[in-house]
DNA sequence: ACAAAAACATTGCTTAAACAATATTTTTGC
DNA sequence: GCAAAAATATTGTTTAAGCAATGTTTTTGT
């Protein structure tokens, strides 16, 4: 059942439901919500909507992960949040304005569920549930958004890059030797902290004689998770 | 028909309906909204609802004004946003945790309408296009909100303030003399810059000397806001 | 009306963190 | 498989912006 889309990606049966959509639809919708939805591939690096593009719809995230970033002036960027499979990417495009605020590229080889605007509009003003769980996920959004820029705003870089590891841990998790289960570049982490490079580099350098995080390439692993809160919530 | 309530404020009638409850729920349901809200005033400086409090419900600022912020660790304070008259207060509480997320505190003498929580979600769950309204606000919110991190991790401290003084010119606009018509204080102007008063007041008087802004008090005249905007979009 | 508390004004000093420079290693596209 | 492009490593310099100190003015509570 893998039909050829004109893109060359395959639409897959989705067989996890543990997606926003799967898991807060109305089970009679599930068949409609099926055919109307498409899976799309997207290889690693590949971008999966970008900043100022026409918005089309939104996307589920079912396999894989992602980074949503916002772009300014050349060259400097934001990364708003890290994506894990099940993730919603896409849905600030709801508001009034039409493109995409943000943009979102994959960070391994992923697999999202589209539906396209005009279908999701159709679902929010059908199925109530959906729609007032959507809000609630919004209001949870908002809430990380402003804790967010509260840290950015107030704590100095060390703490911002501590949150970002826990960040990293906490998103993605960690395989069995207890490195954080995805590679991450020194230059990502910069741009979730809102700092460079080269300070990253610095402090993962003194977080690492510490012992506080062990570093293989771009594996790391977090020894003491407390001890890094301690030193966001103590960096001001 | 003032009906005095337990905390001492009058129950008044909502002359103006401009806040987003009233131009957005159905017609029918304008009573029952009517004999649901309460009508409370607040004093300047006087506190709407406070970051950790349960939350009991929503409002809508009917009239003055207000800054919504966070707290981190004693005496450093993030303002989110300064609202006006037919603004959102407190939504954020609607998602699972059940305590606010920011503070809201008065700037002026202000009245706002509070809706219940569990009326809230009751109109929520009926009135779908109110529903559908706040979600696209919500994504809007959203939109602002990432916006706004990006601006406080990539911009220096001279664009966001300089920022912070166009968002003030935009929430309140200008009175006959041309002064941004709300009186705010320095401080406020670092804390939603997320700097320092002394930053504040050194790059205020460079603006003033450049004859970019006029300052008299607490009032704020911007001259030239084009010249301003260059500053923020420059600034990095 | 008056004391206490904010807010304002002003200035140096200090430092965290960006910038710059340069060299090496890893990744990726054709 | 190789060239080009990212990403990494490293250290030194510069500067923006916070902090500290001290005094004045304005606001606010009683």
């Amino acid at each position: 059942m893998a039909i050829l889309m004109k893109n060359g990606n395959e639409s897959l049966t989705c067989e996890k439901n543990h997606c926003f959509l799967c898991s807060n639809t109305i089970p009679e919708w599930k068949e409609i919500i099926a055919a109307k939805k498409k899976m799309v591939r997207f290889k690693k690096g590949e971008t999966i909507f970008k900043e100022g593009e026409k918005v089309t719809g939104i996307y589920f995230l079912y396999e894989g992960a992602a980074k949503v970033h916002k772009q300014w002036i050349e060259e400097k960027e934001l990364i708003i949040r890290f994506t894990r499979e099940g993730d919603i990417l896409g849905h600030r495009g709801l508001a009034s304005g039409d493109t995409y605020p943000v943009s979102a590229t994959a960070l391994t080889e992923s697999k999202a569920c589209f539906i396209s605007s005009s279908f999701l509009e159709t679902l929010l003003k059908t199925d109530h549930s959906f729609s007032y769980r959507l809000l609630q996920f919004y209001a949870q959004e908002l809430q990380k958004a402003e804790m967010r820029m509260r840290n950015l705003a107030l704590m100095e870089v060390k703490g911002r890059i501590a949150e970002t590891l826990l960040e990293l841990l906490q998103v993605y998790g960690t395989n069995k030797e207890g490195f954080i289960s995805m590679a991450i570049t020194r230059q990502d982490i910069a741009a979730y902290s809102g700092s460079t490079y080269e300070t990253v580099f610095k402090f993962l350098k003194t977080l690492e004689i510490s012992n506080l995080v062990a570093v293989s390439g771009k594996s790391i692993k977090i020894n003491d998770p407390a001890a890094l809160k301690k030193i966001a919530d103590h960096s001001h």
